[in-house]
DNA sequence: CAAAAGGTAGAAAAAAAATCCTACCTTTTA
DNA sequence: TAAAAGGTAGGATTTTTTTTCTACCTTTTG
């Protein structure tokens, strides 16, 4: 295997997601950094978050450092491609791709969509220039 | 129980949405006729949807009405409802709830974010009249 | 140094999701 | 009307995901 590998986009489950999430939040960290962050928003097992970074690692998902005995786990893809593959799967699945038909949603049911509404407005202003 | 039952919004799984998907495009439908659009995506057997189906129709999110021998099957909740209420736990688990940071990966990201971002101002322009 | 604390790995169990088999019932059709 | 076609129900199986147990290794600390 060459130092440049092909990672295929993979399909996070859910708790796999999560852990991604606090990754992508606080960059590489051991096991326990991980679960001390899940364990604020649910209630997890250290033995059962070591295992979905092992798993995800074996998968490619995330990169290991093993040259410490306290691993430090990394993610494989960047966060904004993976969410972007994730989004455009969204997408696709749920509005047909039409990205404006899930904008209109987003807008129809938010709350506090007069907020988002300017907030977006000055995205699209700014992507003008 | 009476006619207005309440529904708590389940959260389908990805099998679960494909069939609420048929149904959405579709309306009210048999078996074999949701069965027959899976098919055209996917490799899926009859009995696997009926399963799929009844199970649904078990959990509350389907409605089955079997007056007659076919049976036939309709959405429970609206496919507004439950789009939003699945947008909005997208948003909130991918982008911390903040509506216009997923606006701007998608118009990032999109190679028809021309056209889209035409569609996402006539939108923003018609509801702000 | 011995004990305690904190790691890892591997096997296994439990739970959830997806798939298919088959017996049997009703309707259609040759 | 008998056979074929097309339904349903229920059980069973397979696969995937999630969770936990435990043996054992390394580092820290009294």
């Amino acid at each position: 295997m060459n130092k440049k590998e092909e990672h295929k986009l993979v399909e996070p489950t859910k708790s796999e997601l999560e852990i991604l999430q606090v990754l992508w939040e606080i960059g590489p960290a051991t096991v326990r950094a991980v679960n001390d962050e899940l364990v604020k928003q649910k209630d997890v097992n250290y033995a059962t978050t070591l295992k979905f970074m092992q798993l995800m690692a074996e998968k490619g998902m995330l990169i290991r450092d093993e040259s410490q005995m306290k691993h430090i786990y990394r993610v494989a893809e960047e966060e904004q491609k993976t969410k972007s593959y994730l989004l455009e799967k969204f997408v696709d699945s749920m509005y047909k791709g039409s990205a404006s038909k899930l904008v209109l949603q987003l807008l129809g049911n938010k709350k506090n969509s007069q907020q988002e509404l300017q907030e977006i407005k000055d995205i699209i202003k700014k992507l003008e220039e």
